[in-house]
DNA sequence: GTCGTTGCAAAGCGTTTGCAGCCTA
DNA sequence: TAGGCTGCAAACGCTTTGCAACGAC
């Protein structure tokens, strides 16, 4: 082949006991993770494992359609296994979790300006959780 | 005085030039600008000013109040004047920019689940602006 | 003159990339 | 074996900090 490709995005073409990891431990995990929490738990199958190997292959696997991230204003990027239907996330100023929130406001096409093309939106909403709304 | 001071917050005291510049950059601006962007502007005025100054700046205006943050996700944060009314921002693919964008979806009430006390919200539209759109 | 403020350069910090060796297919 | 993949370390880009000089009040 033509070119240096150090740098490259995997292909995923092999099976190898990191990406194994990688993939259990985001499998495993009831939440989306960081690279570093990433890079922590698969240690504990590959000790030998490197940070670079874990974005390399969050890069691949986010290439590949397998992840999905989610990045909150404010927050590191997290990932979490793709093909989950659309929602929006609630963030608890409380507790801290985060939860997922099913459907859209409306009319969203209509406040955008004249001119502008929408391809995409994130919304975020911050307030209480049902535990801590109860608390308080 | 005691103590090293070099990294502290400046208290806003003095009205330098450099100061002056960068308040005029964000108040002439029309959506977030990032501390580059302020910068690049910042130095029509002030040619000598330096990355530093814009950051030790920013934090200060941000502490007193004048200054607004605006958390994009997965991008780095951008600045704006405090006290605008309420609005949300578009931000496009193809030349990076930020616009504001007045107004607000409807239902945002609705979709939060039953039990949830909502504060607070923020959203972001991804696209393309209409100069970007145009070129397309 | 004081001391808040600045520019420069170096230090941090999380992420990416170059490279040589490893190991899966 | 070939070449995708990995670990290590250096490189990066952005932000912060140390320090001596500058300049607003």
């Amino acid at each position: 082949m033509i070119g240096y490709l150090g740098g490259r995005v995997g292909a995923l073409e092999r099976d190898t006991a990191q990406r194994r990891a990688i993939r259990e431990v985001i499998n495993a995990a009831n939440g989306p993770l960081g690279p570093r929490e990433i890079l922590d738990a698969a240690r504990r199958t590959v000790p030998s494992m490197g940070i670079a190997t874990v974005y390399r292959n969050l890069k691949a696997l986010l290439q590949s359609g397998w992840l999905h991230v989610v990045e909150a204003p404010g927050e590191a990027q997290r990932y979490e296994r793709a093909g989950k239907e659309h929602h929006h996330h609630f963030s608890c100023r409380s507790c801290g979790r985060m939860f997922e929130v099913a459907g859209c406001p409306e009319g969203l096409t209509e406040i955008v300006p004249d001119g502008f093309t929408l391809e995409h939106h994130e919304f975020f909403f911050y307030g209480h959780c049902e535990d801590c709304t109860d608390e308080g």
